[in-house]
DNA sequence: ATGGCCTGCAACGCAGGA
């Protein structure tokens, strides 16, 4: 089972990418993030024709989140049960025996923005449903942009970011709260090369630099974690025309 | 040279991202 995440920053925008990066890697389920379209927009037509399909919950302009997949889904749930949010940001369904979800974390703007206190509360939603999600099924995968550099060397020049968003303790602590539902980040299951980001703006050549910082994460419940085989982000998307943003996150599991 | 962008929506700038 190959699973990957991306925020694509505008799925129509970014389709000849997401196509290209399709064929060649073919992963079992692709969960996107900013798909920024409305449903009936959604470009579930192309995709198809490259043999995904595709479930949304998108809205016009902002956030969206998406499951493009090789394999039917069954079992969809929008958004965050109990919790009222007009911002899409959480799909999940089920594929195989494993649980995916598609989560597209709030920026917070700054710490002292009603934003932040947006997202700090969503995070304490979010904990809920996941606990719910871990209760409900077996095998469960949270796939995303999760908008929390994890720790100081995700950052790229941590000294600089300190006290910014992205990076506060406050946020930092929601997301440990989270893994300590029983998650493993997947990608430090693995020994990884130094500076490996997911994310680099895209002003004053911080991809050339490699000014970037991890937020695009892969959690996988405990026994999904030990059946992981990979995890690595893939840059080249990033270094194409017109990129999005974010690169893919890559993981691989062995399946009996 | 420490700043340089990008998207959608609606309009010829804005909000929002990270």
């Amino acid at each position: 089972m190959k699973v990957a995440t991306w925020n694509v920053n505008s799925i129509n925008v970014r389709l000849e990418h997401v196509l290209a990066w399709l064929d060649r890697e073919q992963p079992d389920v692709l969960a996107l993030q900013e798909t920024k379209t409305r449903d009936d927009d959604f470009p579930a037509a192309a995709l198809h024709a490259h043999g995904y399909t595709s479930i949304m919950s998108g809205q016009a302009g902002y956030n969206g989140v998406a499951l493009v997949s090789r394999i039917a889904p069954s079992d969809v749930a929008h958004g965050i049960g109990g919790y009222v949010d007009e911002q899409k940001r959480v799909l999940g369904a089920t594929y195989g025996d494993f649980r995916i979800l598609s989560l597209y974390v709030p920026n917070g703007e700054r710490p002292d923005s009603d934003k932040y206190l947006y997202k700090l509360g969503w995070f304490a939603a979010l904990r809920n449903h996941l606990a719910s999600e871990l209760a409900r099924h077996p095998r469960v995968l949270i796939a995303g942009d999760f908008n929390v550099a994890p720790e100081d060397r995700d950052v790229y020049d941590p000294a600089a970011w300190e006290g910014h968003v992205l990076c506060t303790p406050a946020e930092r602590a929601a997301l440990a709260s989270i893994v300590e539902l029983g998650l493993r980040d997947t990608f430090r299951l693995f020994e990884q090369p130094p500076s490996t980001y997911s994310w680099w703006d895209y002003r004053a050549g911080f991809f050339r630099r490699n000014r970037g910082l991890r937020i695009d994460l892969m959690l996988a419940s405990g026994n999904l974690s030990q059946i992981c085989t990979s995890c690595r982000i893939d840059r080249e998307p990033r270094g194409w025309e017109r990129p999005s943003d974010h690169a893919p996150v890559v993981a691989e599991f062995t399946t009996a």
